[in-house]
DNA sequence: CATTTTAACTAATCAAATTAGTTTTTGCAA
DNA sequence: TTGCAAAAACTAATTTGATTAGTTAAAATG
């Protein structure tokens, strides 16, 4: 008799995450991810409280992976430099992990502490290489909310294969991160102008 | 007796689209939308496939919609201009149909012809507003990856409640569109180092 | 007016999550 | 070691939705 492995959190949100970056948030359900632990369905409910609550800690296992991935990057790096490290980070862990990216931005409950922490992290990162250009704090955070949504626009349209024509896809990518960051400059020589106009 | 009026696909469609818009389209289920039409689920078989078919339609209803959007927001402007307009008319479609919006871009099948025609039109409209800027053709299609990029990431961090700081969301998104301008005039002077550079 | 089609209905089935209630297993202290 | 409490599994049952089967009523058409 094979000794089963002794099932904890941690396993099942292992099993979960490779299910979701493999078939997708959409396929991840208690029957198969049960399934693929070799348990019955009812038994998961011991260690969580139901599909919600595991797609909303794999929201945070996925931010926090995310953090890493662009901390990791940002290492070492600044300016315009450091912007396109942190951009390939967050490509590539999107790529590697579709399901838990997806989660990270289709999760359950958005007042959730701890997601909201994990994702305050992400927007401290962006705002520290961003430092690097001496924008005034609010033209900073607008242009925080600018990468992030450069960012996961293009993952998401990528993962949805949104993008038909055939031209290449990283082509595409450095062009918009190296457009943005062109655009940062023009609007830094000019951030007056930028702080009025309404339009 | 009231005379129930008669039900066909475009009211069902119609019915459905208040509903999503209304209540997100996750809230979309056979059985509520039966409800509202005063008609038992099974009905609804009559006129559609299932619920998977349901959702494909709204997802092209909401794809020629933004087209519609963005074509009127187009007319008679050209350049920046254009490009501020058709941006404009983006999010106000995403703002005015959340649920609409959404169906199209999470959909049951991205291989349906009248689905990609829709969105080749939009690339299209896109693609003639940057005519304006004389782009090699194919920085222009990377141009307009990156713009589809820009408008869907931040519609959607802003339909999901993500932009968490207090801070004017309708002058971040000004502010976006206007650095990415910024940066295709940068750009457009020095197309070919955008063509070489590998970054 | 008869017939055909459309669109509704009820009843039944299927799939998935969840809950209730029980049993088995395991770790640890007497 | 034994023996028990807690943890983690199980079976059975319930609930919620979608869907299918088979039937009936209404409406349109010749």
């Amino acid at each position: 008799m094979t000794r089963r492995m002794k099932i904890d959190l941690s396993i099942i949100l292992q099993k979960a995450t490779e299910l979701v970056d493999e078939q997708g948030l959409d396929q991840l359900s208690i029957g198969i991810l049960a399934e693929k632990l070799e348990i019955r369905p009812p038994s998961l409910y011991n260690h969580l409280e139901g599909l919600n609550e595991l797609k909303q800690m794999l929201a945070i296992k996925g931010v926090k992976k995310l953090n890493e991935y662009m901390l990791q990057a940002a290492v070492g790096r600044s300016g315009d430099e450091a912007i396109r490290a942190i951009s390939q980070a967050y490509i590539q862990f999107v790529r590697e992990h579709p399901g838990l990216y997806d989660a990270s931005t289709r999760f359950p409950d958005s007042n959730d502490q701890e997601l909201q922490q994990a994702q305050e992290a992400v927007v401290q990162l962006v705002l520290q290489v961003l430092d690097a250009y001496n924008l005034q704090e609010e033209i900073a955070i607008h242009m925080v909310r600018g990468l992030r949504s450069i960012l996961h626009g293009f993952t998401s349209i990528e993962q949805m294969g949104g993008f038909g024509m055939p031209l290449d896809i990283n082509k595409s990518f450095s062009i918009l991160i190296n457009t943005f960051i062109e655009g940062i400059h023009a609007v830094m020589i000019n951030e007056d102008k930028y702080m009025q106009r309404n339009d």
